[in-house]
DNA sequence: AAAACCCATCCGGCAGAGCCGAAAGCTTTG
DNA sequence: CAAAGCTTTCGGCTCTGCCGGATGGGTTTT
């Protein structure tokens, strides 16, 4: 752990983060929440009202839209974002729950859109949720079709973790796993990260066989039976298909 | 103008800028775009990598999805956003035009969230997008409610910039309009911002007659005809209303 | 296959920038 | 109108960000 960062732009990020996280405040509620001294804190504050990342109201700061601007310029360089995007409307359209894109950053696993029922009340889907990639369908779907020694790297780096009782914390049983998602096309989570919660996801694959993505059809286990997976298995694995001809597209 | 700027702060947020702006690049190569030392380069994207708003792969920077949460979570500490939502949809359908939700931001008038079309081809239209007031719509229905001095700083900091050959550049025609906007609910722009593209926004006020933000729906001149106009502003009038009815219960 | 080149990365000493305690302004509260 | 609680300013000491140059891996050229 060199440690080579510079604390400025750790700090600047780290109020941010704060003010990302719980909200708008001022000077010296932040520097409380944060354990810093007020002056200090003002004196950052200053510096990234002047980026434009945040700003003041009322001797309130909070962030600004240049976040949602940033994040969806990210999203449109995307090419599987524009490859997918008809074809997760029509996904949720056919199943009628929800749908989601995800990607893989920084090993795990990253809600990039997200259809049907908005971002409503989902708490768990909204664009740029992270989770662990060995612990839901999209994840173990993207898993797959990876390397086997990049997949040992993410889980030496990040271990199993469990997120409910009934996640993957064995290598061998992730493996298996794995094995049978490139047999079936397909990846199955069953309130490995949300109890109550079934998710089934297919890979994004480019050309040349590299992940890019998973579309991802989540819903509760009461609603989902045997013969609804199967449906809904087939739905997305169709959609990836399309989402990969349109791949060569863009 | 002190200058009070963290230049660690200001330097990280420019280097975020660029990836944001144009795109991926390597060391040496934002080394170059921004006309920075290598080596200084190199150390601040070790430390924007640690913070997790920049990812690398390959040697190549990014920035992350991390901004997509960032800004997702503002837009849903935003009571405007969660209240107008229905109605946004809604506003869509019945007028068949895309139909934007608009924030005062730093003097300046920022897009939300879109219906209809999505972000698509649309340029001009996407979350976090920003333009000035006295040149949309939008712009000038929030203005409209404003108190007058506030809008006389406005204009002192901003100034009435023109961004097409009918942008209102004489304060005096500005606050004539702002004027007939109070008396007829809504504000209308007629190429004021881009040629050819016909504007028409209402105004979100809260019980306390603040302004929260504005609706606004947008099409090409030849589609918009006076009639429909006139249905255009009823129905936007009636969202707004309906916000307005929502806002309280948030 | 050696040489030339282009990268990212590491190193380290110096100057200047960030840091924060203390004091000064502003508002709000009792 | 005093007191409390906030933001903002000030300024000198110290630490840290800075960047030229060296290192080394990787690729192309000769």
């Amino acid at each position: 752990m060199g440690g080579t960062s510079n604390r400025s732009v750790e700090r600047a990020f780290k109020l941010v983060d704060e003010l990302a996280e719980n909200g708008s405040g001022g000077v010296s509620d932040l520097a409380e929440r944060l354990d810093m001294p007020v002056s200090t804190v003002h004196d950052y504050l200053q510096a990234l009202v002047e980026t434009g990342y945040i700003t003041v109201d009322e001797k309130t700061y909070q962030t600004t839209t240049r976040f949602l601007e940033v994040g969806h310029r990210q999203r449109h360089r995307l090419e599987v974002f524009k490859a997918v995007r008809d074809e997760l409307e029509d996904v949720a359209a056919e199943t009628g729950e929800h749908a989601t894109l995800l990607i893989e950053e920084d090993d795990q696993a990253v809600i990039l859109a997200v259809q049907e029922g908005p971002d409503a009340i989902n708490l768990f889907a909204y664009p740029g949720a992270r989770m662990p990639l060995h612990a839901t369908a999209p994840g173990k779907a993207m898993l797959a079709y990876m390397p086997a020694d990049r997949v040992d790297d993410i889980i030496d780096r990040q271990g199993l973790v469990a997120v409910t009782s009934r996640t993957i914390t064995d290598p061998e049983v992730l493996f298996e796993q794995l094995e049978s998602v490139r047999q079936q096309g397909y990846a199955i989570d069953e309130g490995e990260r949300i109890a109550g919660m079934v998710c089934i996801a297919a890979p994004i694959l480019d050309k040349s066989d590299q992940v890019r993505g998973s579309i991802c059809v989540c819903g509760p286990q009461s609603r989902i039976d045997e013969t609804r997976r199967n449906e809904i298995a087939d739905v997305i694995q169709r959609a990836a298909n399309v989402t990969q001809v349109n791949l060569d597209y863009v």
